[in-house]
DNA sequence: AGCGTCACAGCAAGCGCTTTCTATCGGATA
DNA sequence: TATCCGATAGAAAGCGCTTGCTGTGACGCT
């Protein structure tokens, strides 16, 4: 039924060892031998059975992205890059492998499983994309498994998510806290005084992290924050409209809004203008990761760069090994502030 | 080192088999026994070793997911909404399945070499999204790849593609043809007599579709095109910008201006504000699909909405064998015009 | 001429699991 | 009490490939 090796071998009249080694080209095969070979492959039409080949050799040609939402771009762009430097096919030299997508959804239970899921299929490697769940016991249970990945033998990268120590993980890690902290003082420059806050899920490194940095900012020019200035939320524009009105409600004085990310900013554009705000004349707004279409906002918006394209390359070069982790294994990418039309003085 | 199924046998003092039996749970074991067996597989930590399994079994848990770009929420939507059908993780019953994401980067050897690599770990499914190539003699190799696929027992799914003959897979495919036409007719019913097109890419199959859906509304109500109307591009928002800038050089006195879908629009709506034109005022702007921020763009975009989700949903159940398929194979989806702000009668 | 050296090719032993077929055992039935 | 049967458990034969080790001629060296 289906052909395999044994069945290119009789056609080349070779030995099954000789047509392995053919296809995977790791030992001294003549040339003449080699045509043959390969001549029957094509003939055949044979396909390697990944599975058998896989456990034969004990490794798979698999490498594993987790994301937290495949519908949003953040994941999107990262994962593509990620998945150029894999190779799959197409990228550069190497080994074919397939790289493949995961989408956990946010959800701890999924990322765990996932894991395993990986684990299972002997992945040749391990990248985890953006922010980590900081529920104590998921964390620990996580952090065994990439462990447990790593002395397997897998390669486990961390793109845009704090390190993990002791897991024998690489991260690049983005510099969250500082990128707020500066989106924020750039408001503070310009005068503000009385800032919203949209934040995230609580809960989510990414997001204690973008918040810390705000609040460091307030502090360091002695501005008390509100408590009613802050409202969580999640990470995407609807969210970002509900926790805008919401910040209306609770203090219309406010006279700038810094959003969680630029997803959740234009959400909130669209409520203050839904309220008779104007942009940045009433309200000023920012956003964060510079996502493509946050510079066709109108008015454009002010946010902080994150180059997710070239940590994500990084990250799957290094997951194929074909560049050296940073030293110490972690490495922290800084954003670049953004200033566009979003964002300007307070009125008065 | 690992663990394998003989050590949980040995551990729990059962057969291999038993192990294996109480793993796949589709064969007798005694409550007692299937107890101890469990027992034992957590004191180990035991991992099921995917390839062994997949060769043993001569199936294996893995699902495909081919897109052009996963970096575009248009695929990113339809990924998420098909993965979370499959189950992966999380997902509702039935076993679980790693649904991986596949991009291929609108390369056509690229799309093959995937489909060669899920048909080498023998997939359980695949799920082709979004337009095809239409270059004949990869058209062919695709064709042969997927009949080879569906006659290996992989179920084989085209989402948002078209239907591709003798090949037992199943299509649901967006009527971008019909939305096409009733987009430009729309622009005509305001007013419109001179419209620009800004096309994706040649010679693939949405963008022809949809370009012929424009020309079809345009010729119906007697408007006879110039040929300097239509400029092709990328899919993009940059594409976008530079196609607008391109068409007001060729004919300066178009109102409005289609595009290929909303990215394209989003650029074509900054180029025209770059050149002091208003929209809706000056020059409507139309796009396709409605992707998330295509109601937050300033004036919010008209557009034909495609029901990705659901489309992804389907598909997902479909490849599952959760959902049977449509008559014929074949269904088409149609597109909802979305009329916002962006479309306007035209200027005198 | 004699023999170590290469360069290749084949043998055969698994890799870790699934699954068919074959026990086994405690009733239930006659 | 002898027989049969359903419910379980085990033995063992692979699934298709990789790879360490073992030939085996052809060469080149002394």
């Amino acid at each position: 039924m289906t052909v395999t090796l044994a069945d290119v071998a009789a056609r080349a009249q070779v030995s099954p060892a000789t047509v392995s080694r053919v296809l995977n080209g790791n030992y001294p095969v003549a040339a003449t031998t080699r045509e043959r070979v390969l001549r029957a492959v094509d003939e055949l039409d044979y396909v390697l059975n990944g599975p058998a080949s896989a456990l034969a050799a004990a490794t798979s040609d698999l490498v594993g992205i987790l994301v937290n939402d495949i519908a949003d771009p953040f994941f999107g762009i990262m994962a593509s890059a990620i998945q150029a430097e894999i190779g799959g096919p197409g990228g550069r030299a190497g080994g074919e492998r397939l790289a493949v997508v995961c989408n956990t959804g946010g959800s701890p239970e999924r990322e765990l499983t996932y894991l395993t899921l990986l684990q299972r299929q002997r992945a040749a490697a391990v990248v985890l994309t953006g922010g980590a769940v900081e529920d104590a016991p998921h964390a620990a249970a996580v952090a065994a498994k990439l462990r447990k990945l790593a002395d397997a033998g897998t390669r486990v990268v961390l793109c845009g998510r704090p390190p993990a120590p002791d897991t024998g993980a690489i991260a690049l890690t983005f510099d969250n806290r500082g990128g707020g902290r500066e989106l924020t003082e750039h408001l503070i420059g310009l005068g503000h005084r009385r800032l919203g806050y949209i934040a995230g899920p609580e809960e989510r490194t990414t997001t204690r992290h973008r918040l810390e940095g705000h609040r460091a900012a307030l502090e360091a020019h002695g501005i008390t924050e509100d408590p009613g200035w802050t409202v969580h939320g999640r990470y995407d524009r609807q969210s970002g409209y509900e926790a805008t009105l919401e910040l209306l409600r609770r203090d219309p004085s406010l006279t700038a809004v810094v959003a969680a990310n630029d997803s959740v900013a234009l959400g909130a554009c669209a409520a203050l203008r839904d309220s008779g705000l104007r942009i940045p004349e009433d309200v000023s707004v920012a956003g964060f990761d510079d996502l493509p279409f946050s510079i066709d906002a109108v008015p454009s918006l002010t946010t902080v760069r994150l180059p997710l394209s070239e940590a994500g390359a990084r990250a799957g070069r290094i997951a194929m090994g074909r560049e050296e982790p940073p030293p110490g294994e972690i490495a922290t990418i800084r954003g670049e502030l953004m200033v566009r039309g979003s964002s300007g003085g307070p009125r008065k």
